[in-house]
DNA sequence: GGCGGATAGTTAGCCGCCTAACGATAAAAG
DNA sequence: CTTTTATCGTTAGGCGGCTAACTATCCGCC
């Protein structure tokens, strides 16, 4: 997981503080903003080293988990495979990237790699049962994972959590243009 | 910021289906879980396309950061610097990475790099006036980027966010190794 | 003073991410 | 039918993260 911007959270008095010197540092925000930098380090990290001791990566496992989310989808016992455009959409990485993905797991036995039967300029990936095998024997401890980080939390405030973070997302998904946002347009759309 | 699991996250009745075939999967959890990991990612992309206009990485404005706020720790006008080491233990990456770092942002002329006076194993990295300047110019808008995605967001609900996040964090820090959670040590200790 | 263990920063190699560019292919336009 | 535009997967190169190993240095102990 990448670089956070400090890994010592700063205590509210210190943004507070901050705050006389940069007028634009708000420091509810900044602490709100930080806090869910830092947290979302650590869920990443708790499911992460897990996967590490099957030699699994999160990329890996984001492709394998599209995979076979495309065969539960199917409702087919058979695979279903993907194009490399397809599970570089899914996964939320570019298609360049899948590449190595799929050169690294191809290599692992744990996908196919054929050429597309309707469109020559398409790979089609699809899961193999080695590949299956593997997420089926990771996927039990990958939510005990989930499940375990999450438990100080009870339902209702899971509840609150998710429409904390949903705001957060919403707001994430309206952003403009940077350069946009730098020449004031924004303060105009607030 | 890296891969997440998967780019769209799932309805809450998906992860309900999904709990009936996985036993270990609680739904709510998982919803809390991936959405915690989505909104973290959004926040690091806010953020950093404004750093990359400026030709700085998250990695570098961390170190730079870093340097800065020791500048204004240590209440003194003069630059005040720090061993890669420390800069390593403060921004949470390994030494390895730092040197990497410290090595573009020299050729960069934003930070110097000079031996240690008190210990030939060390280096001193000092920020460099360049180095000062380029990060207050930076400065206002990332805050105002901090502030923007949080708008949204009254000052109770930020509080409540904050508590939830630090119950996170709090937990995460208690995490015991991946080989005794495994092994069922933690059943015991719940 | 000498030895052993610890620490520091760097190097090498790997991985995963990106962008830009490329050749091959498909689709659209005229 | 031909040309132009769009799409695909891959490659090359760069960056930032990691681990392991290395040489140089420091420190504690005998």
């Amino acid at each position: 997981m990448p670089l956070l911007m400090l890994k010592d959270l700063p205590r509210y008095e210190c943004l507070l503080e901050a705050s006389r010197e940069f007028p634009d540092l708000d420091p509810s925000a900044a602490e709100v903003f930080l806090h869910l930098l830092r947290s979302g380090d650590e869920a990443f990290r708790v499911v992460e080293s897990h996967l590490a001791q099957h030699d699994i990566s999160q990329g890996r496992f984001g492709v394998l988990m599209a995979l076979w989310g495309n065969c539960q989808r199917a409702g087919s016992a058979t695979e279903k495979p993907l194009t490399p455009a397809e599970l570089a959409e899914r996964t939320g990485v570019t298609r360049a990237t899948i590449t190595g993905l799929v050169d690294t797991l191809e290599t692992a036995g744990l996908v196919t790699r054929t050429p597309h039967p309707d469109d020559r300029r398409m790979m089609s990936i699809g899961l193999t049962k080695r590949g299956a095998k593997t997420l089926a024997r990771i996927m039990p401890e990958h939510f005990r994972r989930m499940a375990w980080l999450m438990e100080p939390l009870r339902e209702p405030e899971r509840k609150t959590f998710v429409r904390l973070l949903t705001k957060v997302l919403t707001r994430a998904a309206g952003d403009p243009s940077a350069s946009k946002r730098e020449t004031g347009v924004l303060s105009a759309r607030s």
